[in-house]
DNA sequence: GCCGCCATTTACATCGATGTAATCCTATGG
DNA sequence: CCATAGGATTACATCGATGTAAATGGCGGC
């Protein structure tokens, strides 16, 4: 025998379908009476609703879609925890995927098949173009996490990355620091986070009086520990090699202080380090590394909040919000702490 | 005006609804006039199935749940990808949850709410008990990662966790170690992977003639990098403390060597350490860790391809298979390497 | 010129749950 | 004792796609 269906438990009861789905639904039009009987019905058979049957009927899945550019990095799988456990807790279900961070998987989980499992979609894209957006379904709800070109296109949860980069540098500056590299930096890029970062970072330099040296902004293939070693030794063979690397996720820096322990050289002595993101293993590695911290369940929270409000609000809504998270630098070994 | 139904395609291209669903479905006798006629149609309205609609007509879902213990747990996080990026090539999705590792959760994914939107499920438990799995529907296919008591109650792939502790075990005895602890190590619980290491660890010790002293098998609570520091620490406390360190995971082995750093030991002077996983970050911390390496990638597609072939099968198919995949001891820094 | 075959297409019922609106029933007030 | 309010319950249609079986139509063969 398949499962059972609202008709068995109905008939079992001695009551209609609509009966039991009224009871499934707390409608408050039940006597007590039908109530327990019904429920016993759905014991004794162990039924359970078919989430299709009723998504057809309701046009709601109650499964949000969460997008990240890879899960072995920790940023995101700590973020993913956050927003699970938020979903959860609001009584929805998440569905993580992985974009790779490529343009087409990030296009496919906001307008393709994936979507089609989901009420709306939160993102944290990599490679979307602005007018990736444009032309968006604006039926399927999307908050954006961390940069994005078109503000105003969706909501949109990120810190502060301007004044995060800032902080990280004025850090470095006040401990004595003069040649500071930014590992994954980018000046000429789309506004993305490389880019805000780096425009931190640049505002701290010229507010010190010091000059931008272009070669010590170097971009990355990827955010991976193998490319924050290999940045770490272009960057350390230089005629006048840095002071310090401001390595704009903590892969990067974990990275980079594993290829300069290789070469010979000392964090914090020779080269600081600082990273972004917190993530569990810069308070493990050795030397532990000075990080900025995002606020990661707020973000967590905020997405989540605003995802569900636009759900439930059905329709296109309002106007697009813009929410800041906070964010703090946490001062480990790897600059002195 | 709402989502194009296929109707409304139908009515566009002049044919019925049947005749759109089975351009969809690529049924064969279909004139390529019609064909093209629908296909147009289709672009022009911007149709895209709806799931709900089709699955409760198929009674398929076309995803399947992975249920891990931790997203933050690098060694899931990597699996995950493995297994994600399979299912994506055999044209399924993946639903990824986490259990914390808590029993009710883990069942919950077997049995519970979640299970409604899957046409299968790939678990890795740590707290499943053997009767969990008794009275399990059937219907739906299960494939368990990794180590569970009752052999036979499901299809399961792992690896071979005894040879591959009592491996790592002779390869520290072969380095002249004699005492060695395992860290998360665990001689009377269920038979799960600790336990099942545990007894590689203890035949290693008989095998070299030496006694099993209990005061260094160290079961912790969690395989976190704090529990690795703390158990590290544990360990060096005792009258005679240990020369190497077994740790059962990575994150173990990282913890434990970052609190022997701090406490002014030498990794693999004072003492070696090995982990187990090979996660990314034992080939970049100070200093990298010697690891068993499980075939992740094998370990992935097998557990895709035994669960997409029971739901293919239809019916419960055959016995419980059980696979193992492949390992190999990478030797690294903190045992010599 | 009629028959039958086969490729193509269609009408209709169905999957399971729920919204709508109608019906049944009981208690209360007049 | 009837009217009526409103709580409790139900019949029916519906969400969107697809399986079944039947209808349509073109073509070759006798």
């Amino acid at each position: 025998m398949g499962r059972p269906r609202i008709k068995d438990v109905a008939e079992y009861a001695g009551v209609s379908a609509k009966t039991v789905s009224n009871v499934l639904n707390d409608y408050e039009h039940v006597s007590e009476q039908t109530r327990t009987a019904v429920r016993e019905a759905i014991d004794a058979l162990g039924y359970r609703v078919n989430i299709a049957g009723r998504q057809l009927r309701r046009g709601r899945t109650g499964v949000i879609a969460l997008a990240v550019p890879e899960l072995d990095i920790a940023y995101f799988a700590e973020l993913a925890k956050h927003v699970m456990a938020e979903t959860e807790r609001r009584g929805s279900t998440t569905l993580l995927l992985e974009t790779g961070g490529r343009r087409e998987r990030e296009l496919a989980a906001v307008h393709g098949f994936d979507a089609q499992f989901t009420d709306g979609v939160i993102l944290s894209p990599l490679a979307l173009q602005p007018r990736d957006l444009a032309g968006r379904d604006t039926r399927l709800p999307l908050v954006l996490l961390g940069e994005c070109n078109p503000p105003g296109s969706a909501d949109h949860v990120a810190i502060d990355n301007v004044t995060a980069a800032r902080e990280a540098t004025e850090h470095l500056l006040a401990r004595g620091r003069r040649r500071i590299a930014v590992v994954g930096g980018d000046l000429r890029g789309p506004q993305n986070t490389s880019r805000l970062r780096t425009v931190g970072y640049q505002e701290a330099l010229s507010a010190a009086g010091l000059p931008v040296p272009e070669e010590l902004v170097l971009p990355v293939p990827a955010f991976r520990w193998a490319d924050g070693a290999a940045a770490a030794r272009t960057l350390m063979r230089l005629p006048q090699r840095p002071d310090a690397l401001l390595c704009l996720n903590d892969h990067l820096a974990l990275g980079a202080v594993r290829a300069l322990h290789e070469d010979g050289w000392s964090v914090p002595g020779d080269v600081e380090v600082v990273g972004f993101d917190d993530i569990e293993a810069t308070r493990f590695s050795i030397p532990t590394i000075t990080t900025v911290a995002p606020d990661k369940p707020g973000i967590a929270r905020r997405a989540v909040e605003l995802l569900l409000d636009r759900i439930d609000a059905g329709g296109p809504g309002g106007p697009a919000v813009d929410e800041t998270a906070g964010h703090r630098l946490i001062v480990r070994e790897s600059s002195g702490g």
